[in-house]
DNA sequence: TTGCGTGCAAAGGTTTTGCATGGCA
DNA sequence: TGCCATGCAAAACCTTTGCACGCAA
């Protein structure tokens, strides 16, 4: 049933998604990239191998900004990640793992009173980090106050 | 310059969104609506409108999930989503508004803990409802697995 | 009357899909 | 050999833009 098959294409797309680390990539930066190298590979092989690997798990998509399209970024040791919250700065695009005990009782909570049960594997929590919090106060004029 | 005409486009466009408080809706729905009013707008129209709108601080838009566009909602003075958490059930796709003292905190203690200011007007928590999670129960075993 | 607003259709960009071919196992 | 994967191009989508006409003030 599961017969997948190894293919230089898929094989480059991991690596180079490995290789990005914490950077987050398109679709289209990933096919010109394989481009540059020599060796190019179709945008459809692109999406639907990114799409692939988002479903195992190994890749995480992210959607920072619309009409840019989607952003993909290799999610290195997805089991341990299946157990805490995940937070990506809308400003630096850096993802930041918490482990965190009272944030696991979030998910406690969630579920007990609302009857939600939250994949840590698909949520992540948008915002500020710290640095670029400070970056925006100054330049911040009358955006936060509603 | 604020040369702005009041049409009879603009005042059903706004009026719709006032009425559907904190529902999120499209611009596709809001055109769809239009039409069963048995006034029809332009999606054209609708869309320059709603932009206008966000520009004024009058109306948001988030960007829930990719290829599916963007989602706009009246905002009345600041309440409404910016303040509480956003679940979306993977399963059926409803959009469930948590209000809760409880999940404040959650934001407050990321501050305070973390250095990270929540976002919640971008964040959306993804998981499964009751009734998708009952539906789950037997049928399906091996997809959490990658 | 002035010039903003509207609506249609076409263009724009990203992602998906159909189908024949290519390649892994 | 049997299938899955690939790649091209076309289609599907959402959104923006161009342009002529309509309408508010």
């Amino acid at each position: 049933m599961a017969g997948e098959y190894k293919t230089r294409q898929r094989e480059q797309i991991l690596a180079f998604l490995m290789q990005c680390g914490d950077r987050h990539l398109s679709a289209e930066e990933v096919a010109a990239h394989m481009k540059e190298q020599g060796n190019p590979v179709g945008k459809s092989t692109v999406y639907r191998y990114l799409d692939k690997l988002v479903e195992q798990g190994l890749v995480r998509k992210y959607y920072l900004q619309a009409g840019q399209g989607a952003c993909y970024q290799y999610w290195e040791d997805g089991k341990s990640c299946r157990e805490h919250f995940h937070l990506k700065c809308t400003g630096c695009g850096k993802l930041i793992h918490v482990e965190c005990n009272y944030l696991d009782e979030v998910a406690l909570h969630l579920l007990e009173h609302h009857g939600f049960s939250v994949d840590n594997t698909k949520t992540v929590l948008y915002g500020f980090c710290k640095e670029c919090m400070e970056k925006r106060k100054g330049a911040d004029v009358c955006q936060e106050n509603g």
